[in-house]
DNA sequence: TTGACATATTCCTATATGGGTATATATTGG
DNA sequence: CCAATATATACCCATATAGGAATATGTCAA
């Protein structure tokens, strides 16, 4: 089996760093034409419009016809996948104080494991 | 151009869902062999081997070699780019009130953007 | 209608993938 | 040394990619 296309979901989507960086012009909320988006970037256009329809297919943006031009906007919520993926690590780096609290908490509870198990499987 | 390795950064490694189950096996910060983790998840040990490649090579988990046992431990700093990344758009679903302050204060920074500057080149 | 502009699509190609299956490489116990 | 166990690697293959170039589609304005 190949590699999951980039429209499966969000986290292949995002994978692509020029995709982030789309993401990163229309992080303002506002209504986007491609043509904007290529001269912020600096990238050709037919890139952009690619990698515009991959967002689009995973949800990430959506687009408004307004005559000859493309508004596309960010639909944030469908990047809340990633956060509450990301979510479970997070405390591991942050708060170095709840981090060593935690390694002790943790230190306990297998040693009352332990004690509670003799004959454990633990390796 | 073809699509980017697999171990080109945090965020193709982690596309890839086999590698996130992976990484749940591992959270707990313990060290743990490769046959643990087969069991877990119950997925052929070479994808096992191979999917833990991949995440060793940038940098998510670490290996100790012990006897005929290898034991690989989550490092969990190495995701911390992506945390980063999501960060920025994390405000938009969360806390619906700072949402809506925050698209008032947008409007208002416009609007006292567009008063400073007249020939605005915005469409 | 015609031309200018904005955007999407098609075609091309080198490349890495993930999954199987089979096998190689440790390491240990006896 | 041998067998058993744990893990990694090699091989095969169908597949989707990202980028570049060229072209198609759509829409406006005169």
């Amino acid at each position: 089996m190949a590699r999951a296309a980039t429209t499966t979901d969000v986290f292949n989507a995002i994978a692509e760093p020029r995709r982030r960086e789309i993401l990163a012009v229309l992080v303002d909320g506002k209504d986007h034409a491609v043509g904007d988006v290529v001269d912020a970037l600096g990238m050709p256009q037919p890139g952009v419009s690619k990698h515009l329809r991959v967002l689009l297919e995973v949800g990430v943006v959506s687009v408004t016809k307004q005559g000859q031009h493309r508004l596309y906007r960010l639909n944030p919520k469908e990047l809340k996948p990633v956060h509450d993926w990301i979510k479970t690590y997070e405390r591991y780096w942050t708060h170095q104080i709840d981090r060593i609290k935690e390694r002790a908490e943790r230190k306990m509870m297998d040693r009352i494991a332990r004690e509670s198990e003799p004959n454990n499987k633990e390796k």
